[in-house]
DNA sequence: GTAGCTGAGTTCGAAAATCGAACGCAAGGA
DNA sequence: TCCTTGCGTTCGATTTTCGAACTCAGCTAC
């Protein structure tokens, strides 16, 4: 099975995983997040050769987690790349990571962005919950249950 | 800058990302979570190389993602792979993901695996919250200010 | 002891992905 | 008309990945 095949496996955390893993969409998304939004902005702060980044916004734009939207600069018509709906939704993904790295991959106290809720000032943290009692859960909490095939 | 330069960028969600954004590293993730822990099953299971599936698992114990224990396999030793505290901290980020799948990325009622807390047998759902009102929060809720560089 | 089996890699040539530098192009402005 | 800018495309060189074969250690069977 050739990695691009993932994308049509059955399975829901299979699906975004290969398409969230092939390299550079996470350092992407974590860009268009931080509020980077034009081609040449994408390939300078990030480094990333210009046909692959072509590559990677074109997937992006096809799942429907990124947009072209016109705008106007000095009189002519451009177009930005910016999220769609589906791909705000992916701030638990980001955040999670986020939450992840602090605790686990930050070399002492760096902080290159920080973030807080608007309205009372709040840090920010990613979690698992139960949808049913509310609890926080970790692994250890969680039961998995095969229900078509055994690799999920 | 190569893409494994961000390994080492100042950024609590750049080095996460970039780690976790190498092709093959979510999905293999994803298939510990479900149980695989030994070499040939997770060969078999996700048809990777052989040879990309040794790096991959190189590099998570290398970060301590990951570690090889020693058990008894018919009066042999042999090692398989299991997650640290720090590994098993990134249940959120895959459940995150599934999340964000389960509502983007299912084409249907499919679901190739249940998940259910184990006290009170309800869903389990992954979200961002304040650490201090508590409220959920949405990437339209924070503000980012920068801290030391642009790039975040 | 020696032949076979199995899990866990390693090796290596072919194919695919990425890089980086140059090129193309359309829409203004001078 | 020529210049600039943003946004790609193209293409040869390099790096990754693939896939099949090979190695090796530890047992089992004979």
């Amino acid at each position: 099975m050739p990695y691009a095949s993932f994308a049509s496996m059955p399975c829901a955390l299979g699906r975004p995983a290969a398409l969230l893993g092939e390299r550079w969409t996470l350092l992407l998304l974590r860009q268009i997040f931080l509020g980077t939004r034009r081609f040449e902005d994408f390939q300078t702060t990030m480094a990333i050769s210009r046909s692959v980044l072509t590559d990677r916004l074109n997937v992006l734009l096809q799942e429907g987690v990124l947009k072209r939207v016109p705008y106007q600069d000095e009189g002519r018509t451009r177009h930005e790349y910016r999220l769609t709906e589906k791909g705000r939704d992916l701030y638990p993904v980001l955040m999670a990571l986020r939450t992840w790295g602090e605790k686990w991959m930050a070399p002492e106290e760096e902080e290159s962005f920080h973030l807080h809720h608007r309205d009372c000032g709040g840090g920010v943290r990613a979690k698992v919950e139960c949808t049913d009692c509310g609890a926080e859960l970790t692994a250890r909490d969680v039961q998995v249950t095969a229900r078509v095939n055994s690799d999920g």
